[in-house]
DNA sequence: TGAGGAAAAGAAAACGTTTACATAATAGGC
DNA sequence: GCCTATTATGTAAACGTTTTCTTTTCCTCA
């Protein structure tokens, strides 16, 4: 628990350039009141002695840190670390670092982290919320501010941008590809209803079934909450199997959810398009690749993660900027896992 | 730049509860010497006042963080990611958290978010080495607990564990499988021959070929660094195909090489394993789905991390361990792609 | 040459904790 | 009830910076 050794301080530094810890101050912070004499003379022994400012002394002080808190339900997620890489990539020309979270979805598991991130002072926060903590998020977001990913919060009184994917129309979309191609027993693997993704995904299916004559309620069949996982897409297929009727067309509505589906068909001998067409919100990594390629909606997450990088750097330096939405637009690839259905 | 409110402090919380600071810190970090009508009535203003210790103040004064600093290549790539994430399962639980940083292989970055880590005082730091910037890491290491994850440091004064891949034997091992069915002609996309386990794995290869009487000098015409990134991969067979003579297998040793082979061979039209047969070393997402199937010394990264996440809280409890090893012992998983050579 | 002002440098307080040390309160033993 | 040993609490210094406020040094110009 003890560091090894002792580091350098500034006060060495001052003593070894015989001056003050001001002055090293101010030449490290360049700020302008120091002759460029001393200011050699100090750049000289910071360099002797091989000195690194410690962070935590300055962060104390001027009450802030270089660090971005990244907060997702899964980081491993191909879908979320692909964001993540970006932020990284755009935070990093500033000087700033990232501490990743995976919360699993979990109220506990994200209030303590959200906890943690606060009392180590982050500068800002990207947050894909599970939708269970908005009160502390409220709070919290009285002193950090803060980046939605995919998930929004309900509350007039967030203060904060969202960068996220337009869940409603992309999945209207999807769906009306199978419903031109005759498609009318569709089972939808959609995600928790409780998340405003989840949702909204969930809604644009319905919609576009009744613009096309279907009425999904209650009592329609052709439907499982995937829980937006992997276990939960296979649990889907699983399910499915055992329905009187089959449908003709699959529907995943996460890129998670799509793996399931697609190795459960693989362990259970449905083809596709033959026996069921497949259609997914996200895509997968290595699509290109698979055997059985899903008709999917691709988001450039480069973008997305671009977008929320640079979203949060403004925030910081100007928390008080109104909300912003930053909507991506998906790019529909098809597969070679959908067909016109034939009666 | 300015963090919007004030949060409370402890003197708030001790005026509160009619206390002293120096007993709200005992009650917050549990020591033994406090009343319990005291402890509650702290408690309760905390509860009341909602505290969220400092950790920065915190920090400062012990002189340590509660972070761990996760440094590879890259992030994104999902061998790294799925380390990182049981890394983070096991220190969470420890109520750590992690910053990650991607180097790209790139001197200078690396080097630069090592300062940064080592100025933010990371209580440890599990790392994924460019080879570049040794000496600094040597002189880092005196302050900070490391993990090496794959790639060694060259020098007697490093003190650590390793967590990695018994490269040479692994590699032997994949060549062989191609030896055995056959194959003489064998390309192979390697790694930079300057990173350790880039040269292990190479050498593995050597010695199977000279083991099986073919003499890998540097006249051999099968092989190309593909710099263990899916562009060098599919570069390379783009290589191959132009060569006077076609080899009769590939063998990849890493994962994001693996993927350009594929793709390459897609996108050429180069079947496997009529044309080629595949063999790689690391295993890529979602194999089980890809239609080309290359075999595969498949590794359990989340063991992997788990000991890396383990070790990593031993050494910060107890800086001078031994140095230790973690070597992971691969599963083969046969695809597709290798065939019996027919002459 | 000397006064005045600008520029450079220093002293010290502050950030919010922890902790060694000092003191006050309590309990036990007679 | 008094003394002592123990336990509980408080005081203040320290961690390594930044920054305000002073002080010193250096120019410029009459």
């Amino acid at each position: 628990m003890k560091i090894h050794g002792d580091r350098v301080t500034m006060q060495e530094v001052a003593k070894d350039a015989n001056v003050s810890v001001a002055t090293v101050s101010r030449v490290i912070n360049n700020s302008y009141n120091v002759s460029e004499k001393t200011r050699e003379k100090v750049l000289k022994s910071m360099e002797k002695l091989s000195y690194l400012p410690n962070s935590i002394a300055r962060s104390l002080k001027v009450r802030t840190t270089n660090t971005i808190g990244f907060v997702v339900s899964d980081i491993s997620n191909t879908y979320h670390i692909s964001i993540a890489r970006a932020v990284e990539d755009v935070i990093a020309k500033h000087n700033f670092n990232m501490t990743v979270c995976s919360t699993g979805n979990d109220k506990e598991r994200e209030l303590s982290y959200l906890k943690l991130l606060m009392s180590q002072n982050i500068a800002g926060l990207i947050l894909n919320t599970t939708g269970k903590n908005d009160d502390f998020i409220i709070e919290m977001n009285k002193y950090i501010p803060m980046v939605l990913l995919n998930r929004k919060i309900n509350s007039p009184e967030f203060v904060g941008d969202l960068v996220g994917t337009d869940n409603f129309n992309c999945s209207y979309q999807l769906t009306e590809i199978l419903l031109k191609m005759g498609h009318r027993k569709i089972f939808v693997v959609h995600g928790p209803l409780e998340l405003s993704n989840g949702l909204e995904r969930f809604q644009g299916f319905v919609q576009a079934m009744k613009d096309y004559g279907m009425d999904v309620g209650d009592d329609y069949p052709f439907k499982f909450n995937g829980e937006f996982t992997l276990n939960g897409g296979y649990k889907a297929i699983e399910y499915m199997r055992n329905l009187p009727e089959r449908p003709t067309a699959v529907f995943s509505q996460n890129n998670m959810s799509t793996i399931g589906v697609l190795r459960a068909c693989k362990d259970f001998n449905i083809n596709a398009p033959e026996d069921v067409s497949l259609v997914a919100y996200d895509t997968v990594d290595n699509l290109n690749l698979m055997a059985t390629r899903p008709t999917v909606a691709s988001y450039n997450t480069q973008s997305m993660g671009y977008k929320a990088g640079k979203a949060i750097l403004e925030r910081i330096e100007n928390p008080k900027l109104p909300n912003r939405e930053f909507i991506e637009i998906p790019e529909i690839i098809t597969g070679n896992a959908v067909g016109v259905l034939v009666k």
